[in-house]
DNA sequence: AGTATGAGTTAACGGTGTTAAATTGGCTGA
DNA sequence: TCAGCCAATTTAACACCGTTAACTCATACT
């Protein structure tokens, strides 16, 4: 029926195949050496077949990117469960966050359009993104029950320290020892997560 | 000996011309959409001159980054001669950052490869990124006169909550009206300020 | 046997950065 | 005046890009 020579793959296989050498062409070689025709090369077809399993380029980074919120979120999860001090759940989920940036640089680039990486659907009101949100939100409100607005601000505040350290970090990977930007963000997160009391 | 009909332009303004119509064009459609034949088409030349002012398109990108570090240095020193005071000193330049990304987000979005701009080139080592930097750590001394160590980390914690705060205001631009982020950008800033006493 | 189906390919379009070759036009020297 | 040169500028080309239409071809069914 379906069962070729070159080499028998289902569907889910090669959609799977086509995200994760973008991923790698990403991680080896920057977000903008990933092509179409590049990645076809890399799983044995022809450029035309990925457009059987993404519309586009575009579609395809956003599954990267949403792959990447879902992975997060899920460690999230991870964590809730294993604390149920928000003071301990809050930083846990910084060092999260700083674990993912460093270990899957690529996958953080495109969640965020950096370097190179340039994905034209908009992050914000995906679900997946907002889902991340929520939890770290929750966990400040469990922290001090304000108004939304508050929270909102503190959310808003949490994501811009985490954020730029990470970003801050990655523009001086060569510049600065990893093990001391990291002692700064730790020491940076655990006294905004004081300052919450 | 020079003068051509076409519309006499000294080598000065012809370069110039480039610079400014790439600016033009990324503001108007973004980093992506920028390319030396739509800069050539621009100023009424054909795609090769362009190549008689800068190298590459990675050298022309740079040299807008650094322009716009030093645009920032300029803006910087205006405030060092407006107020003595380190902690005005420092609020005021972080509106200054605030500013300079609200009113020319391309320049920001080149300076830090952001948003489809990218430039190979690397940021950091280069000096007009080191001046700023310095003048803030500047501040910070003559704040709290500890350890260059000690400086380096506080430079850094500045740093990342201005960026983060500036990357995710963009990113909510749509979401979130910019007066609600401008005021916690200041507020945030100011108790980073008060903290250094 | 003949045809329809579907997977996969090739070829093409208009775009990109970049460079070599060709062209133009004005000036100089004979 | 005309040949020749030089500099400015353009055309044409290369190898890539995202994307799509048209084509091939083997299989399955009537």
């Amino acid at each position: 029926m379906e069962a070729i020579e070159r080499k028998p793959r289902s569907r889910e296989q090669t959609r799977s195949g086509i995200v994760l050498t973008a991923k790698d062409i990403a991680r080896r070689e920057g977000w903008q050496a990933v092509s179409i025709r590049k990645i076809a090369d890399a799983i044995e077809y022809s450029a035309p077949i990925v457009y059987e399993y993404f519309d586009s380029k575009d579609v395809l980074l956003d599954e990267i990117r949403s792959e990447g919120f879902r992975h997060l979120r899920q460690e999230y999860e991870r964590i809730l469960k294993l604390y149920r001090d928000p003071e301990k759940r809050l930083y846990e989920i910084s060092l999260i966050q700083w674990e993912f940036a460093r270990r899957q640089p690529e996958i953080y680039q495109v969640m965020y359009n950096l370097d190179g990486a340039y994905c034209t659907l908009p992050v914000y009101q995906s679900c997946e993104m907002q889902a991340v949100s929520d939890i770290v939100s929750d966990i400040i409100f469990s922290f001090i029950p304000k108004s939304k607005e508050s929270i909102r601000k503190l959310y808003f505040e949490w994501w811009s320290i985490s954020h730029g350290m990470i970003m801050l970090t990655m523009l001086l990977k060569d510049q600065q020892p990893i093990e001391q930007s990291e002692q700064v963000y730790r020491d940076t997160i655990r006294r905004f997560v004081r300052g919450l009391r």
